[in-house]
DNA sequence: ACGTGGCCATACTCATGCGTATGTTGGCTG
DNA sequence: CAGCCAACATACGCATGAGTATGGCCACGT
């Protein structure tokens, strides 16, 4: 993870990095899952050839395991932001996340979500990547039922359902759009949040 | 797809017919996805090899259209049958609908679903598959709620937040044990189906 | 100016997998 | 029992894609 190449001086010269691979890699993710991230294919769409992949990348392994990681600490961190609530306004914390991971979130990242998700099946490093980012979600909106006073267990249901949701609802809006999400945001609000 | 080998009569052999190659296909797509989907694998898993499959099938595209064909109308029955109610048992019948999608069904059935979902982002026949079964599957649970008395509006909404939990409970079970389904299942009885 | 090393191209090998062409077998009918 | 045909097996061509080996170019320091 920390091997990359021996603290390439930020020079003018405008040539690839690491992160211009793994950023190339998470746009085919999001269309032909990772099952489709060939090394040959992502060269081609930055413009060069096999030959500078392996030379940022031990193999194609060491992508897969560099996206993961880039998306974990992706997905955490935007939790962590969206989920920051000062004292007495969680509520409107929990309403902000709900609208936020429910509508605004582009296709582009429920794609590579659903991609990684179902790749995880048959990955112990997927797998784990995938745990830790629910574990860090159910964590932070437990955190804000908690502090609007709901005892343990409640507060850890809730903030299933309301993951189930908007992670059933992410699913379901992948490729369609007459559906009306405005009546079921403004349900899991009044009755997930409130109440 | 009616173009299968000429009226095969039933004698006591045992030979593979299209339904055989559907189901070894359906185990490999619940493992490894549609793309996992290869067809000297399935004819190793089978027993035989690629020469018999393409007996059977004109090339890889009839099989995945075979086995999106199969998928399609088991999901539909399945849900058909699954929400048959007697008048005055919609309620009932909304709670054994629950019951059985967001447990019952096995990681088997989830994985099949996922892996086809996911695939269905980039192939037209695909998409129109998942399509179709989703609306199904919502008219179903629409129909219990209007019997119910509900107004169609509500009614449709109801029926889009059952489906969006399930299926967001159906991927987050992929994996994991240590959740709590059963708080949340009763919660979900309670305030979407009655209220 | 000259070498050094970072960054990339070229050119291979090897494995996988689709599709096809053709050989082979075992049971059925006449 | 002769022949036929369904249901395979075998063997091939061909494309894709991973990984390697090696050569080239250009910026930089000395």
């Amino acid at each position: 993870m920390d091997k990359s190449p021996p603290e390439r001086q930020p020079t003018a010269r405008e040539a690839l990095d690491r992160a211009a691979w793994i950023a190339g890699a998470l746009d085919i993710v999001a269309q032909d899952g990772i099952d489709g991230l060939r090394v040959e294919g992502l060269a081609k769409r930055l413009g060069v050839t096999k030959g500078s992949f392996y030379w940022h990348f031990k193999d194609r392994r060491d992508l897969i395991d560099a996206v993961l990681d880039h998306w974990r600490t992706g997905r955490i961190r935007d939790i962590q932001k969206q989920t920051a609530a000062a004292p007495g306004e969680e509520q409107a914390a929990l309403r902000h996340t709900i609208e936020v991971y429910a509508a605004a979130r582009n296709r582009k990242g429920i794609s590579i979500e659903a991609s990684i998700r179902l790749w995880a099946r048959q990955d112990a490093n997927g797998l784990a990547v995938v745990e830790e980012v629910d574990a860090e979600r159910l964590a932070c909106t437990r955190r804000l039922f908690l502090a609007r006073g709901l005892p343990p267990a409640e507060a850890a249901a809730r903030s299933a359902l309301l993951y189930a949701y908007v992670f059933g609802f992410s699913m379901m809006q992948c490729g369609r759009f007459d559906m009306d999400t405005t009546a079921a945001k403004h349900w899991i609000s009044t009755h997930i949040v409130a109440d």
